[in-house]
DNA sequence: GACCCTTCATTCTAGTTAGGACTATCCTCG
DNA sequence: CGAGGATAGTCCTAACTAGAATGAAGGGTC
């Protein structure tokens, strides 16, 4: 993760601020789950079960920030916490439906709002909800760019 | 890496456009970078040393986004690569200075020029400097709010 | 039904990560 | 000078990462 120091180039100086507020926003988050005495990724899967009736490894690799090759370890060690359960699915063998166990979703209920209520005054003290909308318009701009073609 | 999918509350919905702008901006970071055949970290060391005279492990680790422990193994594969080397500080037996060798200078002038070539037209297609410069402001706000304390 | 193509989950490799523990060295203050 | 504390770099553990490869299973076509 390079951050070339080039303070004076008009688009350049655009690179620290991101990647720092990313980091300083990312840090904070684990943090705070890691107080429950789980992993980001873990927690990432938790929060995308919660309050579904399970998904496939390529749909949860699809809906958090986890590839498909890292998932079955994620899993594995949420399998052996009890958190969540990997189920076959009749009429195709090759799919796996993993879902919350009852702990799993207890662990939900109680941390998810929590985390929420956690997170939410780090972005009110420090912006307008109109700044909000203005950054989250840009940085959505800056998002589809990088996603574009070279 | 959790990511809520609260698209309605007026500050969270920050948090999808600020995580996956900044992926898309790492993600074509370091395809560029593993062109090179190193990894960000690497390059991220590499950059850093370029132009100076050396600096200490610890002054290294703050420079760039690499902890202490982790540079140790980070270095040592560039060692091996014939990049950068480690010599020892008189007066104080503790430090090592690490500086790029001909190779690794050699790389620097190489590449960073054109990994900057590369990135900017991302940010020039996306952003106008004005809009550029309102994303900093905001981006360093969010970053100050998740640094101080909860 | 046989062949090809795709999809699914898993496995593997090299590298990185945070964070804490450890050792050696240096500094400071009494 | 000696003891306590700070600092530098390394080492260690558990976990995660991308990306490629694998093997099993399913779908479509002729």
């Amino acid at each position: 993760m390079e951050i070339p120091h080039l303070k004076d180039d008009p688009y350049l100086r655009l690179i620290r601020p991101l990647v720092e507020a990313y980091l300083a926003f990312w840090r904070a988050d684990s943090r705070h789950i890691k107080s429950l005495r789980l992993t980001s990724s873990q927690f990432d899967v938790i929060a995308t079960l919660g309050d579904t009736e399970g998904m496939t490894c390529s749909e949860l690799s699809v809906e958090t920030l986890v590839t498909k090759g890292t998932l079955t370890g994620v899993l594995d060690r949420l399998v052996s916490k009890g958190l969540i359960r990997r189920d076959a699915i009749k009429g195709d063998r090759r799919y796996t439906k993993i879902s919350l166990t009852e702990k799993g979703d207890a662990l939900f209920r109680k941390t998810f709002a929590a985390h929420i209520a956690f997170l939410r005054p780090f972005f009110e003290r420090a912006l307008s909800p109109k700044e909000v909308e203005q950054a989250r318009t840009l940085l959505l701009r800056l998002r589809d760019s990088f996603q574009q073609e070279a």
